[in-house]
RNA sequence: GGUGAGAUACUCAAGUGGCCAACGAGGGCAGACUGUAAAUCUGCUGAUUUUUAUCUUCGAAGGUUCGAAUCCUUCUCUCACCA
């Protein structure tokens, strides 16, 4: 039994620290029915859940099964600072409504995966407010420049000459401070997490508060681009309230190599039906298409039902293969006679009337499905379906 | 606080008085080929119905000049060395 939910857990994670301790957790749960607590933080800027949080979140859920609590913590205060993994940027503070709010959406979408009824939603100002300049100095007394600088992402800008601000240092030390207070057993996170989750552990042992969290880190899940992480700001992310057709449609459009990833870390199959599947497609047995879109298929009805997928994919083939037109294209209308360049603006398909011109003048636009050459076309009134290459359309009604 | 170097479009990076809306690379968009995949090839990539034109843009504000991304002044920010 045990041993079965080990494997299960140890399934996709990058690395995982201090596995004694999870074993003894478990170990507890299964023997004393004794829960733990698991914790893991989110930005409160960005409600908007995409593929690449689920694998964590996934994770989580698994434990859950086997007596943990999953403490979300909403890094309010932390949040102003701006994680430095990755981007730097200062933010600003939420006001504490916008940071309910974003909680409540966080939870509407985290529930789709997560059993509600063993999660803790917390937020860090609770504590980080009252920590105070003379706690502050307290924490960052603990940890010395050199140890920081230690650290991958900030050795490298440091010596590619990008600035570090003071206030970055501060990140990886609240949210270990966190850990502190929340009295957590495990944490988890991304990869590129480590450092912040290490610290974690580090302060534990510091405040003494009776233990060491373990470190649960998942990889992270490549975006569409199949380069870059997933992410919103580049826009190459499948958000999990995304439409139907749309998670249906990227699945789709992400390449071969992607899709064994994202099988690996997204789909519940276990891994040797994966790796038949991937010998089936190898042999010639199974077209890669199908493969793609049975993995579409798989998250469409996570995420909405298998009506709902089954309906996806027989529209994404009717647009695709058959070269019919989406069911649900956004209508406008607009007083005419209007010049084409201008009308695909205001059906804002197109970001300016010089690149209409230009996409016209390359054979990319398309009225009724025709293709357009003469780019100082006006519409008159009538009805008309604007097309630019092969993913953006618009119903257009000219009074 | 002192000295020196630097800031160019989404990113990196050329350009040191007119030929600059600004080389090149990446990214993005589009076309061909496909499985709306990848790879490859091609075109485009500030705005505007004055489109072999006009307007705005090379950290910010002024100045010199017929003319400035380019020269001068001040300011802001970054980096390095010294203290």
């Amino acid at each position: 039994m045990i041993i079965e939910a080990i494997s299960e857990i140890k399934r996709g994670v990058a690395e995982i620290i201090d596995m004694e301790r999870v074993e003894l957790l478990l170990k507890g749960y299964f023997e004393n029915g004794k829960n733990f607590y698991i914790k893991a933080g989110f930005d409160p800027t960005a409600p908007d859940l995409h593929l690449g949080h689920t694998v964590l979140l996934q994770k989580m859920a698994v434990l859950q099964k086997y007596g943990a609590i999953v403490q979300f913590l909403i890094g309010d205060f932390t949040g102003m600072i701006g994680d430095p993994t990755g981007k730097n940027e200062t933010r600003k503070k939420l006001d504490k409504e916008t940071v309910l709010k974003n909680a409540e959406s966080y939870k509407e979408q985290v529930f789709k995966i997560l059993d509600p009824a063993k999660t803790e939603v917390m937020f860090n100002s609770v504590w980080l407010e009252k920590l105070g300049a003379s706690g502050i100095i307290e924490l960052t007394a603990t940890f010395n420049v050199a140890r920081m600088l230690e650290r991958e992402d900030f050795e490298k800008r440091y010596k590619s000459q990008t600035p570090i601000s003071i206030s970055e240092f501060l990140y990886p030390l609240l949210q270990g401070y966190d850990s502190v207070v929340m009295n957590c057993d495990i944490e988890m996170g991304g990869t590129d997490q480590k450092f912040n989750l290490l610290m974690g552990r580090q302060l534990q042992r510091t405040y003494n508060v009776g233990k060491e969290q373990a470190v649960i880190m998942m990889p992270l899940l490549e975006g569409l681009d199949g380069v870059n992480k997933m992410s919103k700001s580049l826009n190459n992310y499948i958000g999990v309230t995304d439409k139907p057709i749309d998670i249906f449609g990227k699945v789709l459009s992400i390449n071969d190599d992607l899709m064994w990833r994202y099988y690996e870390l997204l789909s519940s199959l276990s891994l040797d039906e994966i790796s038949t599947c991937k010998d089936d497609v190898q042999s010639g047995k199974l077209h890669p298409k199908v493969a793609k879109e049975n993995l579409a298929l798989e998250l469409v009805t996570r995420y909405h039902n298998e009506e709902l997928a089954l309906k996806a994919k027989e529209e994404f083939n009717n647009v695709h293969k058959k070269n019919e037109l989406p069911s649900d294209i956004k209508e406008f209308t607009l007083k005419g006679p209007i010049w084409i360049a201008k009308a695909l603006v205001e059906c804002k398909i197109s970001p300016s009337t010089s690149q209409s011109r230009r996409d016209i003048k390359q054979s990319a636009v398309k009225l009724n499905q025709e293709k357009v050459s003469d780019e100082q076309l006006q519409l008159d009134q009538g009805e008309y379906i604007l097309q630019i290459g092969k993913r953006k359309f618009a119903k257009l009604k000219v009074i």
